[in-house]
DNA sequence: AAACATGCTGCAATCGTTTGCAAGATTTCA
DNA sequence: TGAAATCTTGCAAACGATTGCAGCATGTTT
């Protein structure tokens, strides 16, 4: 069927040494050879196969991009970017959605089986346990987007969660309000634990402002304006972070259910500044998660690691910076 | 490093072909045999190689997931879909991002290079001929999302867009508004081309309502919202098809700024239905694409081509529904 | 008890590459 | 021109699995 190596061999005469060789670069072959076992290669239309070769090579330049959340406008942005890093590197995402995967082990098990030469795992929600069984059976592994604090055994690029947090609060200070709330996305999230630590940081330096906070059950539209209506009824604060965009645009639009002025009666800032945040009917104030030098530096991180995979754990961690839109209140001069 | 069939096999006692047996199904082996292998390989922690394995059986696993949309919401959807009905039939997939792919021929080269067993092509945009081209190397091809009527020769799976645009139309018609226009994508999508037929169709059908359309310059909200501040220079119609969500938003959001009642003084329909249509701040009344279905379909069509290659080809068409929220007035009784 | 069918097992070839080694070809330099 | 150094090339053994074939041990039938 599709041709093999052999076949070029024969077609150009010389032996199948000399052809794989004119197809690994800094392999030495003549130029005359060259010319002949191309010609041959290009009359035949072949191409040498990437999975026979893994075997001798023991690179397949696969690697696994794993991740959990499929359903978050921001992963648009972080799938587009990670295959496109990878894809300019030379190396193939092989893409594992963890979504509804009960058992971890099994997912390790099966890129292990696909020999792939590292994995991603893109996501803030998964325990660093995860990540961990990677490095264990010797696969390079980088988590994008997770926590570095407990796990500086596994290369982590991302944030700084907890700063993230002081920095919504002291935005929200800025402005004036004085009666500031935590509406973050599920507990079991350490994101968002971290996110909250930071914030409640900072608000501590401040007593004059009152604090409080709560969960939603998800990263979801639904559950910000569930929880926002919830909270309604025992009185609103006059600030919100809201734990991520989505859960913020929900919130928005709870209030704007509750006839409450945005962000005169009510301000909202979110977290990630997903696109939609943008979009002219939401104007959603946000802060800004640096997606773009998130992923290409884990990309970065990982081409190093196929070098070196000893390489020791480092954790990469980007500013975020907030950008202003419509849901606070200017700046209180004071 | 990793333990092979040979360790496991000299720890069982036995030969390869035996370990190989037992982690084959369908072979024959002996239930005390197997139980040695097992043992064996439970101690060593064995589980084949699928690289070495698909050398000889010809067959990865591995299906190319080829798509060159990674910033439409619509497509969070599509790749949680398709990325766990290929997981659950045991088949892995490998992402292509065409974004910036100049040549989809270095793509197809890849893919080949890879020895996947299918691909699964998820554009409306890409040319019939990129499918095609898989075809022609014999790798079992399914085009989701494609249009039917110029590529009889390699498997679609869709909607009828032609019907899709009858259907707006009729919408349109029903609540009553005289003055009706297209406002689609870019003009090279021949899925918009489709849907413009269609919709010109049912509209020439009645001559009491005037027509008329434009293109935005992309399948996204702001140009959307430009195209409709622009067409609003010249006066605007009474309700407008837009080409898909995303820039149906854009034209809500651009309506909005325009002071314009919605759906009162402009009726707007959108297509694809996609999460943020239903957000309960944006409310736009849209038509449903199956995308369920038509995911579902498309990897069941895959797994039959698996099985028998030269399979006829056939275009699968899924109905489309109309999902009523807020942009358009109440049914007309007359 | 002989003849035969059936079920397991191992040998060895194969899948499409790469690569260490040694031999042959070419170049370099005195 | 000849010896030494450097390039090229082919042979053959991997890489980690599968599988047709043949042999052997069973079980079945008469």
């Amino acid at each position: 069927m599709t041709p093999t190596l052999k076949d070029v061999a024969l077609r150009a005469g010389v032996s199948t040494s000399a052809v794989s060789r004119t197809f690994t670069d800094g392999a030495s072959v003549s130029d005359k050879m060259r010319k002949k076992v191309e010609k041959a290669a290009a009359e035949l239309g072949y191409s040498p196969n990437f999975i026979a070769r893994s075997l001798t090579t023991r690179r397949t330049k696969l690697i696994g991009l794993v991740s959990d959340n499929f359903y978050n406008p921001v992963f648009l942005e972080v799938f587009d970017r990670f295959t496109r890093a990878l894809q300019d590197c030379g190396l193939r995402p092989l893409l594992v959605n963890l979504s509804n995967e009960t058992d971890p082990e099994n997912s390790v098990r099966m890129l292990q089986q696909y020999s792939v030469d590292g994995v991603m795992v893109a996501s803030s929600t998964l325990p660093p346990e995860f990540s961990k069984a990677f490095r264990d059976k010797n696969i390079p592994v980088v988590n994008t987007f997770g926590r570095h604090a407990t796990s500086p055994d596994v290369h982590v690029v991302g944030i700084n969660n907890v700063a993230a947090g002081r920095m919504a609060a002291r935005e929200l200070i800025s402005r004036g309000y004085k009666s500031i709330a935590f509406l973050g996305g599920p507990k079991r999230a350490t994101s968002t634990l971290d996110r909250l630590e930071g914030f409640q940081a900072e608000l501590a330096l401040h007593p004059d402002v009152t604090f409080s906070y709560s969960f939603a059950s998800a990263y979801s539209f639904h559950a910000g304006r569930a929880e926002i209506l919830r909270l309604a009824e025992f009185g609103l604060a006059e600030a919100y972070f809201g734990g991520d965009d989505v859960l913020s645009v929900g919130i928005l639009s709870g209030l704007q259910d509750l006839r409450k002025n945005v962000p005169n009666d009510v301000g909202l800032i979110g977290f990630n500044n997903i696109e939609m945040a943008g979009w002219e009917n939401i104007a959603l104030t946000t802060i800004h998660q640096p997606i773009a030098q998130i992923i290409a530096s884990s990309v970065e991180l990982m081409v190093a690691m196929l070098e070196n995979p000893d390489r020791y754990p480092e954790a990469r961690l980007f500013p975020c910076h907030v950008v202003e839109r419509k849901t606070l209140r200017p700046i209180q001069s004071r």
